[in-house]
DNA sequence: ATCTTTATCTACATCATTGTTAATAGCTGC
DNA sequence: GCAGCTATTAACAATGATGTAGATAAAGAT
């Protein structure tokens, strides 16, 4: 039996927590992949600084203190998801060297569909103007499709409009990644389509597309 | 000047409110319209009952008088919205009674990407798991398509896989109306589209379509 | 070693949201 | 008119999430 203040000095010297001091981009990266593991396993309601801190093994008043607040955190998220999407998307174009404009269609289905990049744009788009502050970089995706159009106008015969038509099929291959990436899988399920078909489905595409492209 | 005991009895009689006393069906259609105003212009983050009652120009505890408590709310809401989108989708086959596969494709294509019917979608998609309770009515979708699919196949030149090909065309048709209606008016701005431009594209997504559906 | 810096923690204060309870008021039927 | 039903409300309670403040500890610098 200990007297009262033998207690309290045990109780709070055993309180003393072991702290892991980390770099600030340590830090600030270790709570941006929880964030984003938490994104994808409870959606847009796990994301409060609380969990994401449970979740690294910090208190909440880390995660405040390296973003400022919440909202902080949110945009930094979407920030560092919008650069791997941008990265992605570019890396998949380069690595199409072959200009064979097939394989680069099917480069930019991928990436768009993949890597939950597709579900993010969703989010995006949801979110009523909650996170366009860290969207994507505008700029940037407008030079991608700028040189993209021409290097598949050069392939569509001449008696259409060689630009127009260019826009609108990567306008197609954007938007049916989006809608795959996002629904693809359900969809698939209530249609009756096997997994193997689906994924097929970008292959059938391009060969779709390729009666365009052979000018 | 009034005594206080005047004072008090005046200000209670005046804080008798007016109350609006409705149907329950009426007070259920209101509050669902409301939440679904407040999904479409704050997004997931404005789905409280207490905004939503506001608007509704009633308290929040008839809201939860009515749903049972806030996730009843969007339950329902979900279960609403799915309902109609549905119903657009049925009625829009079946308003293409003229069995021009093109026209029902460009009808389907409507359906799911207007009416914020995508967004819907997106936002069912995103929300990990916590309204799959009002989720889509499988069994009838899937008999949507089980009717749907034979009629485009019975078009299709005999060399290809008449089914596969009617269902990768369907799948092509939604994922694309999907993405559109998601992120079709963003993606348009990026990539320098008009919107004259962009409201053509569904029908020249038919266009490309119909050399399959000569058959 | 000592100092400085700052990442981290605990504890608290604050706010928003949710849900409950008891009273009230607007209908409908008699 | 009166009575019963219940939609509605105000007020309160409870919970959770956010943000703040001061103390502490881990690292580097001197």
């Amino acid at each position: 039996m200990l007297a009262f203040w033998e207690c309290e000095i045990v109780s709070k010297s055993e309180r003393k927590t072991v702290r892991k001091r980390r770099s600030p981009e340590e830090a600030r990266a270790e709570i941006l992949s929880a964030a984003q593991a938490r994104l994808r396993e409870f959606g847009v309601g796990g994301l409060n600084v609380a969990d994401v801190a449970r979740d690294c093994g910090m208190s909440h008043a880390t995660v405040i203190h390296h973003f400022g607040n919440t909202a902080g955190m949110r945009t930094a998220l979407v920030e560092h998801m919008t650069d791997v999407l941008l990265r992605d998307v570019i890396i998949a174009l380069q690595q199409s060297d072959s200009p064979n404009p097939p394989d680069i269609l099917r480069q930019l289905f991928a990436a768009l569909s993949e890597g939950g990049h597709a579900r993010l744009l969703a989010w995006l788009a949801v979110s009523g103007d909650e996170f366009s502050q860290g969207a994507p970089h505008s700029d940037q995706v407008a030079n991608l499709f700028a040189e993209l159009v021409p290097v598949l106008a050069s392939r569509i015969p001449d008696h259409l409009d060689q630009k127009a038509t260019a826009k609108r099929i990567i306008f197609l291959t954007a938007t049916a990644a989006l809608g795959y990436g996002i629904g693809g899988e359900p969809l698939a399920a209530v249609m009756g389509v096997s997994s193997e078909e689906a994924q097929e489905f970008p292959a059938w595409l391009g060969e779709l597309l390729y009666p365009l492209l052979e000018g």
